[in-house]
DNA sequence: GTATTAAGTTACCTTTTGATAACTCATGGA
DNA sequence: TCCATGAGTTATCAAAAGGTAACTTAATAC
């Protein structure tokens, strides 16, 4: 309670600001997906490119690599003809799926609330 | 648990994806800052401003709209001279705050790490 | 009649994000 | 010889996000 005001300080500053790092990375197009995605086990590239709906190939990759680059997914190359591809949550990657669950189920049922908030708003501004 | 299944379904489907529709808006460079620095209460648009280090009056107008619009923020406008314009949260914007909190909160204390994965699959890329 | 204040708006420009589509690479099969 | 496969890469382009700086408005104080 009494510490309200120092968080309020600690976050306001943008630069390196550790939430700001960890949400840009969460908060592009398809890095949740994949992250949820990937949340039942180990799946490999093609599996996960017809799964998550309307994703290119080029930004399942982009977005898979930065995820490697965060540690949140671990790549596996199995050197076979043609080779195969499987990637899977680390720890931090299942510990990041598991902060962002209640983010996410609090989204699921107050999106309704929200819609109807644009709309309302969408309306007064003629 | 045996619900896993279905929930990843649910997930993957990015258009009208309730996810995506609250994590976009939140996933900018500037609403958490804004959504944080009102938990504690009401502000006005220059405290606000000076508050939130290095945000523009432009980037600050135009994510308080948005927020507005969401109804995560109430704007009231009070008719002094100079006009006066409190924002703050909603129940909506209180909800949401305590709903990523958890988030917040975890990428507080993994940021060293991640940071730290970043550093070593940098070096390995040369 | 000029400056000040709060809360913006507007114009302009750069950077980042994301999409489409074509190309690569190694190998094994028809 | 040519095609298929899995997992990408590359080139090109359009759209969205974000930054800077100047302008606005209304009333009041100097």
């Amino acid at each position: 309670m009494s510490s309200t005001k120092i968080e309020r300080r600690v976050f306001l500053k943008n630069e390196e600001c550790p939430i700001r790092n960890v949400v840009a990375q969460i908060g592009d197009k398809w890095s949740i997906l994949i992250l949820f995605s990937l949340v039942d086990g180990p799946d490999r590239f093609n599996a996960l490119k017809s799964r998550i709906q309307g994703i290119s190939q080029r930004m399942l990759t982009q977005t898979l690599r930065d995820l490697e680059r965060d540690g949140y997914v671990l790549r596996t190359v199995y050197p076979q003809v043609p080779v195969k591809v499987e990637y899977e949550l680390t720890e931090l990657g299942r510990g990041l799926a598991a902060s962002v669950w209640k983010l996410v189920s609090w989204a699921d049922s107050h999106h309704e609330e929200i819609r109807s908030s644009r709309a309302h708003y969408d309306q007064q501004q003629v």
